[in-house]
DNA sequence: CTAATGACCATTA
DNA sequence: ATAATGGCCATTA
């Protein structure tokens, strides 16, 4: 399958430890630039924890959502020494 | 096909 | 700082 869902989920696989994506440059990479709330979307119905969705970030360097809470997020970003908005 | 949803973004007040 | 507004797009029912 080459859907927009799959060419996400590539593109997150591909972000090493300790480094961020904003939702915006996962849609670039995507194929698609416009399409960051798709994206949002997307990680948020996905629950393979081989993709590590806790990367992704907002525009404004905030942590942004999380399926398990926002809060989690942050601490497993913290974990990976990344320092998020609070 | 339509309508609704949302882990967004940027601007404006 | 917060709140509201308009725009944007794939997925799902």
């Amino acid at each position: 399958m080459t859907s927009f869902t799959e060419r996400v989920y590539a593109a997150v696989k591909k972000v090493s430890a300790g480094q961020t994506r904003t939702y915006k440059e996962i849609a670039r990479a995507a194929g698609k630039p416009r399409a960051w709330r798709a994206v949002g979307n997307v990680l948020n119905k996905n629950r393979d924890a081989r993709i590590p969705c806790h990367r992704v970030i907002r525009s404004d360097g905030t942590a942004g959502g999380y399926a398990r809470g926002t809060r989690a997020k942050m601490k497993r970003l913290a974990a990976e020494g990344v320092y998020v908005k609070p």
